[in-house]
DNA sequence: TAAATAGTGTCTATAAGACAATATTAA
DNA sequence: TTAATATTGTCTTATAGACACTATTTA
C-alpha cells in the first residue's frame, strides 16, 4: 500500500500496550513475575505485568516505566522480546502487545506498584496458563534469556552486585537446567577478556573456601560463547 | 497500569505498520529493497517498504502480504526484527511500526506492487539518509542478517535454490565484508550436519573445475557456528 | 581430624586457521 | 599447455570437557 495516502480505513484505531517478562534466579528456579488479574477478561488468571503505551512516551519508555512500577527497581536489563499482534488476542479491542525481557537479580518482594492485584515470582516450570496470549511470551522470553546467556553477559544480571564464580554457575545451570563442571566453568569465566573484575575481597557465604567476589566486567560480548551444546541425534 | 480497566485515555489511537527490510546479495554487494516515496512527508526520499496492518489481519500476516506485494514471491524467509514506537517517528500522527527482517536470493527486478512509486535495490553501503527512521531500522537489519549468519543456515537464503559452495560463500564474503578461505570454508560447511544436500549435479558456471550443487537441507541451527572473531583490542 | 567448597593443572578430543597438494574443467 | 576454480589433506593452535589434585575454610 502506497505510504503516505492516509485515509481513515488505514489507520484502524489500534491499542498499543508493552508487556513485561521479568525473569529472576531464586530458591534454585528461574521464576517469572507474575500479576493476578482483578478485571475482566481473565478475571483472577495469572498474567504478565504491562500495560498501555501513553500518547507521549515511547514504547521502549512505556517499557522502562512499567518494569519500574512493578519491580520498584531501575537500571535492569531490558531489551525488546517481540510483538504480538494476532487479531483476537485480546477479547475486547484490537490490542497489539510489544514485550520485553527484563533480568533481574533476587528482588526482596515484588512491589504491586500502582496496581491493586497481587505480584508474585512464579516458577516458570510452575506456571499453567496465563491470560491472553502471555504463556506463549513467556515461553519466548525464557528461550530468549536461555540462548543470551550463551554469547552474552547478561547471566550477572541475575546475581547481585558482587558474586561468586559458583553463583554465576548456579545462574548457569538453574536456566539451563543442566549440571555444569565447577572446574572448567570457573577457569572458562575467569579466561573471558572484561567479563569478571575482581574486587579483592571473598567470601565464605556458600560454604567450604573463601571464594573471590567479583563484579560485572565491561564485556558486551562473550566470546568464545558458552554453548549449550544442542541434543545430538545418533 | 491495571490491566482491565478500561477508559478511552487508556487506548489513545495508535496507526501500527509494518516496514520490511529486504535483503538480498546481487552485483557483489548487498543490497536492501527501498522505495522512493511518492507522497508527503519525505516525499521523493528513500523509504523501506511497508504499509499499515489492517484490522483483520494479524501483524505477521501484514508483513508476509506486504512481501508478496513488493516483491512478488513468497516462501521467502520473513522474521521480525524490531518495534519502533518513538512518538514523532511520523510527523502526522502516531504510528508505532513493528519492522521484519527478510533475505531474498537475487529476485530478477523490485514489482512496484500495488505502489506506484519507483522501487530498487540499492547497495547498503551507497544508502543514505531515509525517511522517517528507516536507516536505522536498516542498520539494524543489516546487523540481524551479519549475526543471523554465523548460528543459522540462512546464508542459503540469498542463493538459488541450487547453488555451490563458492557461492555461498561469497554470500558470507559479502555479507561481512571479509575474504574467507575457500578451503576451509569449504570443510566447514560440508561437514555440517543437514546444512547442504548434494544434487549429485554439478555446474561449472564460476569457470575452472565444475562445482558440485547443493540444496538447502534441514538443519534449523549451525552448530558449530561459523564465527565472526570479533576485533581484538591490542 | 573430616567435610565442603574454591581453584589449578593435565590430558584428550574437536575444531579453526594456514596452507600444500591434487583434481577437473575451459581457453 | 596454462589458467582458473574445486576439493582433499596436513599441520598447528585454541578450546571444551573430563577429571586428578591442591588450597582454604568450618565443624
Amino acid at each position: 500500500m502506497l505510504r503516505g495516502v492516509y485515509s481513515p480505513s488505514d489507520f484502524p484505531p489500534f491499542a498499543v500496550t508493552v508487556d513485561l517478562v521479568v525473569l529472576t534466579v531464586r530458591a534454585d528456579a528461574l521464576c517469572a513475575l507474575l500479576v493476578r488479574r482483578g478485571e475482566a477478561p481473565f478475571r483472577g488468571r495469572w498474567a504478565l505485568p504491562g500495560g498501555f503505551v501513553q500518547v507521549a512516551e515511547s514504547v521502549d519508555d512505556a517499557a522502562v516505566r512499567e518494569l519500574g512500577e512493578e519491580t520498584g527497581v531501575s537500571g535492569l536489563h531490558l531489551e525488546q522480546l517481540g510483538t504480538y499482534g494476532e487479531p483476537r488476542r485480546d477479547p475486547r479491542m484490537r490490542v497489539v502487545s510489544v514485550a520485553y525481557l527484563a533480568l533481574a537479580p533476587d528482588l526482596p518482594v515484588p512491589v504491586a506498584g500502582t496496581d491493586a492485584a497481587a505480584a508474585s515470582w512464579v516458577p516458570v516450570s510452575e506456571v499453567g496458563s496465563l491470560a491472553f496470549d502471555h504463556a506463549r511470551i513467556l515461553e519466548d522470553g525464557v528461550e530468549r534469556a536461555r540462548a543470551k546467556l550463551e554469547y552474552t553477559p547478561l547471566g550477572a544480571e541475575f546475581c547481585p552486585a558482587e558474586f561468586t564464580v559458583a553463583e554465576l554457575r548456579r545462574v548457569y545451570e538453574i536456566v539451563w537446567g543442566v549440571s555444569l563442571d565447577a572446574r572448567n566453568f570457573h577457569r572458562k569465566v575467569t579466561g573471558v577478556e572484561g567479563l569478571l573484575v575482581p574486587t579483592g575481597e571473598s567470601t565464605a557465604r556458600d560454604g567450604g573456601r573463601p571464594a573471590a567476589l567479583y563484579r560485572r566486567g565491561s564485556a558486551a560480548v562473550l566470546y568464545p560463547p558458552l554453548v549449550r551444546a544442542p541434543v545430538q541425534s545418533p
